[in-house]
DNA sequence: CGAGTCCGTAAGCTTCGGCTTACACTCCGG
DNA sequence: CCGGAGTGTAAGCCGAAGCTTACGGACTCG
């Protein structure tokens, strides 16, 4: 998590993450939406791939490389985990303020 | 957003805001749970607060804080705002195959 | 084989960030 | 008013991290 989490916190690779989130794109590809050198783009391919945020697959030269979510849905239960009963506790109190997205079933 | 999730990013921080997640405390007693020197104790909660991670209140010559769950769920939310699409298509996904803790939901 | 494509890796520079020591400020009791 | 307690702030050091250029390795096609 600690990996993961401080992958997150670089706005670069959040954005490419956001590339790869629904179809996977080969580094080039990923490279060329941003100003920085290809090595850069590179070298944050290979911390989102340490961590686990991202999937690598090769096809010829090209390296494909696709969003994980499991690993995101992993941190947010890692934050859960740690911060959760302090949300739990606040979702009392704003349940009737939020109604974007609450899952209340029960 | 930004400056909170590079907030929690820093360990030392993640540490304190479990400190102060459900009673708060005055500085000096945060910093006594850590063996660095009280101002980078400081230095961290001003941070913290900075992005509204903590709230402060002031009780003569010390200061209490406390963590603020409001930030953490606004940040949660982004989170899903941005990756969110990702993460409900592989809810489907696992949730036949992660019974494990089936504790948490409700 | 040889050239070209696509990409990661190495080395170096520079900025950012956390830690420390020294100092200044606020508040309270005597 | 004065001293001590409790903290924030400033200046500086040093390792971490992102960026760049140069290079090397894998794969494809002629």
């Amino acid at each position: 998590m600690e990996a993961a989490l401080r992958a997150i916190a670089e706005p670069r690779r959040r954005a490419i993450l956001r590339l790869v989130r629904d179809h996977e794109l080969p580094a080039g590809e990923i490279a060329a939406h941003f100003d920085v050198s290809r090595p850069a783009i590179s070298q944050h391919l290979g911390v989102l791939k340490d961590c686990g945020l991202v999937a690598e697959r090769r096809v010829g030269t090209r390296r494909l490389y696709r969003m994980r979510p499991e690993a995101l849905a992993e941190l947010r239960a890692h934050l859960d985990d740690f911060w959760g009963e302090g949300l739990a506790r606040l979702k009392e109190t704003v349940e009737a303020k939020e109604e974007s997205r609450g899952r209340r079933g029960a």
